[in-house]
DNA sequence: GTCTATAGGAGGATAGAC
DNA sequence: GTCTATCCTCCTATAGAC
């Protein structure tokens, strides 16, 4: 009888990658708290309590953080839209990921990067495995705006590319941080509050 | 029969009111363009076609260029809303504006800074000019934003304060860079996409 | 007030020992 | 792969001559 085969990761792969998720986390904190630009290596490094050296035998630059830190997010992305019921009509799903991606902002768990970054730009089209998430989020997003669209729920002049920027655009959206500074509202307030204009305008109806 | 009293500005004053302009033009342009992390002031004094030292002589800082920039900004702003027809209903001067933050916005012409920066913060708050214009404009947006709800072409139950975060969001909506970049539309296009699900929002009606 | 030259310091990235 | 120590580039801001 043979002895078992050994395990396919090993017991350092296994810390490395624990490790990365620490780092990753703190990253996400950071990137969501101060944003890029503001965000230092060296912050990072003290927050996951390590070597700023260290920090780049992992990962090769400061982009390449933040890159990771977006996979991240693409993932629990992933696992929200798994997540939700089958049978759901198109639009209540569309308006569930909406929700979903304020809330995460609102918590303080949305990184935040600066569109005009070129370096950053290019880490993120490099990297297979967030140019993937996108995809993949963005298809799923697509086919449900098609079918609302289809059974008239979304408007239907809207082209469809114009509706999934429109919601991605809602995890950036600088109205929720600006209505939670004012302490007027609670946080789930906020989100009814742009929820209601997001889908059904400023307008009177 | 006595001289003329002499100029109230002199020509010296004249000299350097313009090359202030013409300085702001600069950053204004760069700020749009690039952001106000990735301006740097060696870039705007070579575009300017002066020395950095001396751009200090008229400014004081990084942070007093980009509000500097914002002055300039909300005062055509206001000269916009001078010019607007009186006798024309709230919601279409909302519009109207709207409209118009959204082009300067796609001409490349809008600065955009990062709402986290808290050197940048304090500069624009004590900044009386920038202050003063800022509630200017909120002021008379405000105005309009509650006669339209009055008289029911704005829905009644959104905050006024909402709405008028929402406006001033328009500025700087991601939608718009990103609807230009896909090279589907063109600028009015864009434009009025974008009004489109800001006042009729995304839902069919 | 304009210039040249440089101080001063922050921050990304690396060398080299262990 | 982790550390300490350091490099090096870039950038804001200022000194000092004219």
């Amino acid at each position: 009888m043979t002895r078992t085969a050994p395990p396919k990761v090993s017991f350092k792969a296994q810390m490395r990658v624990a490790r990365e998720e620490a780092i990753i986390q703190s990253v996400n904190r950071l990137l969501a708290e101060k944003g890029f630009e503001a965000m230092t290596v060296d912050e990072v490094a003290a927050d996951v309590g390590i070597a700023k050296a260290s920090l780049y035998k992992h990962f090769t630059s400061k982009e390449d953080l933040a890159a990771a830190a977006m996979v991240a997010v693409m993932q629990r992305a992933q696992d929200f839209l798994d997540g939700l019921p089958v049978q759901a009509a198109p639009m209540e799903q569309l308006r569930a990921v909406v929700r979903w991606t304020m809330g995460l902002k609102l918590a303080g768990e949305m990184p935040s990067l600066p569109s005009q970054n070129s370096r950053l730009r290019s880490a993120l089209m490099g990297n297979k495995a967030y140019m993937d998430g996108l995809m993949d989020v963005s298809d799923r997003l697509g086919a449900w705006i098609e079918a609302a669209q289809a059974q008239g729920s979304l408007n239907p002049k809207l082209p469809p590319v114009a509706v999934l920027y429109t919601l991605y655009a809602r995890a950036c959206d600088p109205v929720l941080e600006f209505l939670k500074m004012g302490d007027l509202y609670r946080d789930d307030e906020v989100i009814e509050l742009v929820m209601g204009t997001c889908f059904d305008g400023l307008n009177a109806r």
